[in-house]
DNA sequence: CTAAAATGATAGTATTGCTATTATTAATAA
DNA sequence: TTATTAATAATAGCAATACTATCATTTTAG
């Protein structure tokens, strides 16, 4: 099933919005994939602007910083899992399924082409995994918070929590429970592949196991407290 | 109680060790704060020259660079959270208590003038929160590890994954379990922090609404399948 | 077709992330 | 104690980074 969703972007993430020109776009998709290929501290303006046969200043007049850009792929990709969460779980009744959906949503690889004609999916999800936390951790979050950078991500996990709300209005720490699944599906994807010793997941290429540990840490965190 | 722990640091991970001169337990110190006060990317050696009223090149005889630096300061707050772990947990026979003093250790604010001359264990917990993940989230975490630089960290977490099998030791994911809440920890301090809506503990000053948090993470995961 | 907007070309500047050299001071061994 | 070694300071320098500015040229939209 191929769906194309259309993100709204928060216009504090760019100077000039990168969707509506030839240029714009190609600094985004090539920008994700020299990210990814050379890790973002050694990634550089000028070496996209060499990649993509254009100049640092022109790169300069969509993005304020480097910084900015990698907060505006995460931005999408967070819009797109909601929408996408959105997608596959509206139809479902029950609150379990629509659980074990979203959980799949966030340990899945996605899948080959979804995505836009200029961001793939697959590409930002390499990218949440490896560098997604950088878009937060700094010392002015405080203020790219104000401006909303970061809605995307809070709206994921409040329509989380409102799933595990939803199979257990008693359950006291949605949010918090939320957010650490969202992480946890990340760095324990990161660990896997990098300190291995950190998980149980050997190197094996599926995520059958990390699925089945977050659904586990999910469920038996929210299971009435009767059982059996 | 006041206990003072000696830390072996892996000799990979500075040029000339820090420990052996006044000058080098001076840049690990201050190193520690600016850090904290400027935030990693923009603190920078030559500044840390100046405030410390050396050289940049005198700083270089001992890290190669700032990440090193950093992952030194990691390693030493893994090292001494391992070696506090086994003091305050090893008169502990009762598995589910040990568990619980675990927690405690990674959900505290740290005592006041813990750690050793030259570093307090308030300030690396301080970095651990607001800079840890980047000690390892770089394009060279493979060599980085070869060199065994995130040993501590594994360490500690083995040592908690060890704990949990003692409880329960049917328990499928105990390293992923244990590196989860490690990261949780911090995680969602962080976030209670500076992006609250992705938490439910509010803005209180103590950390008890997440102590409790990682205590239900845990023993509702760990718990064997029959209850009540 | 014209005006406005976007891009390219080029330059320049302060800072970063180093390395190298030599002089000076401190520690240590004979 | 002196001679030797080692550590630090002082200084310089260099390529790369992270921008900003200017102006010419092309593209686009009315």
């Amino acid at each position: 099933m191929e769906v194309d969703f259309r993100i709204r972007m928060n216009e504090k993430l760019y100077l000039r919005d990168p969707e509506l020109s030839v240029l714009g776009k190609k600094i985004v998709k090539q920008g994700l994939e020299l990210i990814i290929k050379l890790g973002f501290e050694d990634f550089t303006f000028k070496k996209l602007a060499i990649q993509i046969d254009t100049t640092e200043a022109s790169i300069y007049r969509y993005f304020e910083n480097k910084h900015r850009l990698l907060t505006y792929l995460m931005a999408w990709h967070w819009s797109y899992l909601e929408q996408k969460m959105v997608f596959y779980t509206n139809n479902i009744k029950e609150p379990e399924l629509r659980l074990r959906k979203i959980l799949e949503l966030l340990a899945a690889p996605a899948t080959e082409k979804s995505g836009s004609d200029f961001i793939t999916e697959r590409l930002t999800y390499d990218l949440v995994m490896s560098e997604g936390a950088k878009a937060y951790m700094t010392k002015h979050v405080n203020l790219d918070n104000r401006d909303r950078l970061f809605k995307p991500y809070k709206d994921l996990c409040g329509r989380f929590a409102a799933a595990i709300l939803e199979y257990n209005p008693k359950y006291k720490f949605a949010h918090s429970l939320a957010s650490t699944l969202l992480e946890t599906a990340h760095s324990q994807k990161y660990f896997m592949h990098h300190l291995p010793s950190l998980t149980d997941f050997g190197m094996e290429k599926d995520d059958k196991k990390l699925l089945r540990f977050l659904e586990a840490l999910l469920f038996d965190s929210i299971k009435p407290a009767i059982k059996k």
